[in-house]
DNA sequence: AGACTAACCTGAAAGC
DNA sequence: TGCTTTCAGGTTAGTC
């Protein structure tokens, strides 16, 4: 599921849930691929712990703790994060996107078989839950000045994509531009689905050499990454087939799509059909006539 | 270092 | 209907 965007509003929903307030008691499932730091560990190390801020670099939410430490959370392939309320507390925002009925909310936020992690405070407000069907999402505490490979890899945020640095990065590599665009140590945050966006908007064919792309490209590329995770944030992200934001509602930024899942459909602009082709393990789309 | 592959998981949808 | 195959928004570890 998610990108950049995802992560941001799910970051902002999360953040009034999460900061200024004390766990008291955690719930995992059993150790797993899932958890970095050891479940058990992860139990006791947080009960009692309050957060002060909840940031996000890349793709990556980071809790900061009152006692230095950071709590890691990424949402990988199919990662949800929930805050659950208490009964009579009103949890749909009415913000973008369709929200849930009742019933579904009730669903959504019943903790099954894959919710990996369950934050309860001592304020005994609403919950937070995070599930995830596949386990590619991670969950890691970093104890204070220890060092962090999986953040000190980033690159630079992709929301302040620059053409320059993107030129750089870029033009003595001859692997294709989307698996540079991919790449979190160049640029932090960007997905399968954004890439493609922003790669249409930019008219720039995902499977050319990164060394092909010249500057004038990179920096219409930047300015395509920059506007497509800004519009996708303002519109709650993309909900294809899992992401829902913490109050359980949809995001809609999968119905402005221009190419990505849209093979066979005819290009907005030029009306040529969407082509599809495989590019470094993941599916890329693109317009053949208006991306060269 | 750079390029490329396989692996980690589960569930939904498509194919037969 | 039911079984099999394919596909999925991500990242890391390993090989050459």
């Amino acid at each position: 599921m998610p990108e950049l965007p995802e992560v941001e509003v799910t970051r902002r929903q999360l953040e009034p849930l999460l900061v200024g307030r004390r766990i008291a008691h955690v719930v995992t499932t059993l150790p797993s691929y899932f958890f970095l730091t050891p479940p058990a560990s992860l139990r006791r190390r947080l009960r009692g712990r309050s957060v002060d801020a909840l940031d996000r670099v890349g793709k990556y939410m980071v809790a900061r703790l009152d006692n230095g430490e950071r709590l890691l959370l990424h949402l990988g392939m199919t990662g949800q994060i929930f805050g659950a309320g208490i009964p009579g507390v009103r949890l749909l925002s009415s913000t973008a996107g369709a929200s849930l009925t009742p019933e579904q909310q009730l669903e959504a936020f019943r903790p099954d078989k894959h919710t990996h992690l369950r934050l309860r405070f001592d304020d005994h407000g609403p919950e937070v839950f995070f599930r995830d069907a596949r386990k590619f999402g991670k969950v890691q505490l970093v104890r204070p000045g220890e060092p962090s490979p999986r953040l000190d890899r980033l690159g630079p945020d992709a929301l302040a994509a620059r053409g320059a640095d993107l030129f750089a990065a870029v033009r003595a590599r001859r692997v294709p531009i989307k698996s540079l665009v991919l790449d979190q140590s160049l640029l932090a945050g960007v997905g399968n689905i954004y890439a493609d966006e922003a790669l249409f908007l930019a008219g720039v064919r995902p499977t050319r050499p990164g060394r092909r792309v010249t500057r004038a490209e990179c920096d219409r590329l930047a300015n395509a990454i920059r506007r497509v995770l800004r519009r996708s944030i303002a519109t709650g992200g993309s909900s294809i087939s899992d992401y829902v934001q913490p109050d359980g509602s949809s995001g809609a930024y999968q119905d402005e799509r221009r190419v990505y899942g849209r093979e066979g459909e005819p290009c907005p602009r030029c009306r040529t059909r969407i082509r599809r082709c495989v590019i470094g393990q993941r599916s890329a789309h693109y317009c053949p006539h208006c991306q060269r």
